[in-house]
DNA sequence: GTGGTCTAGACCACG
DNA sequence: GTGGTCTAGACCACC
């Protein structure tokens, strides 16, 4: 279910959390659903349940999982977090922006960037059968 | 010259370097220019001479200045450089875009906030006196 | 009759003893009615017996309860437990009132803090048609 | 500095942190004041540095303190921080006056044990040569 | 010297 | 069985 980069700097922990979150957040693991016990995953990517314990602790303070004593971690509900997430995601956005004067790169280039980035994409995938419908007009 | 910001998490030298990386990219070091002596520095920032070695060290290794022996460090010309850091940039933008459909939020929402971005950029401008002109039409 | 909350940090056979507490202390399970049988609970509230025994364990200990061998558990008389509840609560108050002075708190802005919640809650009465009279004037 | 509480049920990390923000919030410890290093008070208390170590980054995570890598932890400004602890006041102030219908407590009641409880507390200052002055009209 | 991460192994409370 | 805390001891990066 999880892979460890062990050529990444990160700590191990900060590694399990992140591929937690993105796992909850794709609806890979859906809500209530019961996490890997913490001694069962520390087997399983062989390192020391301690360092689960970390990354649990830090996923349950975030607000994705809740700790249930005796019987397990359950992934919470994450519903409302989306807003979060695209005002994080415009804010990165816009730290971008901000380097491009520097960097001479016109909005105009930008633009015509991004709309052959969705062209490539809208191309692979009618080649693979167009299963992921395109998203449109959200917020 | 350079000010320190120790609630940052990053380690110092790092941040001497990126520091020092801004100043040089925005032309307030010009090439050949002298840097300020290593111990000059650690004392101004007060911090390790040890530190400043090192972020010095990781500045030579980039390409961004060159050390003479007895006499100090020196700016290099960093002309060239430029494309390398566009693309970069366009890296940056791609893992941006991968991020958009798990998001639900679409192509033209984020060329609308762009547009607006540098409406804005304008108005502000304007009304500073316009010193910084527009880049338009590169590469 | 009893919901448990999992996402709440305390384990579960504490909940269990809390919520009966309340029912008995509001009078829903009034002196000498009949407990549920710690199986059925078990079955109903989907957990282990063992857990539900050692609530009960607790609340007979606490006096709120008292088990007849081969009948099951009854709801004790707490006549007379008013007055230790009442310094409990007492207590509480005081602990708080210690933190006014570090919190730069007056006196004068929680009375006027108090009298407003009463007005409030007196409004609220009024509107849903008054079943709860107010108390006044006790010990 | 601090004591421990081996008879306190808490876990003995949640007690240091608690020690800490009381010690902060009082100002005791002061803005950019260096905190003790991990390994010294984990010695001093005889505990495991580790233990110190979580602690130390709750205080972080709850922005305490912060850290400097190779240099140690200090205290942050915690200015600003008054409200909010003001409004949690209140929510627990709420929560026992929720309670009083039930144990038949008046308003009146309550408001007499407060204003005896202050009028106590001056006699003491009175006697003990009243340094700390009364909070009067704030927020 | 400092903080930060990790392991190995233990003990406890809960179910 | 589960999560949660703690210890002892190690290693790393940073200053």
């Amino acid at each position: 279910m999880i892979m460890l980069d062990y050529s990444d700097k990160r700590p191990i922990y900060e590694q399990v959390v992140d591929k937690f979150k993105e796992l909850i957040y794709k609806g890979v693991l859906k809500k209530d659903e019961q996490m890997p016990s913490v001694r069962s995953l520390a087997v399983e990517l062989s390192i020391n349940p301690n360092t689960i314990q970390r990354a649990y602790g830090e996923l349950e303070r975030d607000g994705f999982i809740y700790a249930v004593k005796g019987r397990g971690n359950y992934v919470s509900d994450i519903n409302g977090m989306l807003p979060k997430r695209q005002e994080d995601f415009y804010i990165e956005v816009d730290t971008l922006l901000e380097k491009m004067p520097e960097l001479e790169i016109s909005k105009e280039r930008l633009i015509s960037h991004i709309t052959s980035y969705f062209i490539e994409l809208d191309k692979a995938r009618q080649k693979s059968g167009g299963e992921n419908p395109e998203i449109k007009g959200h917020d």
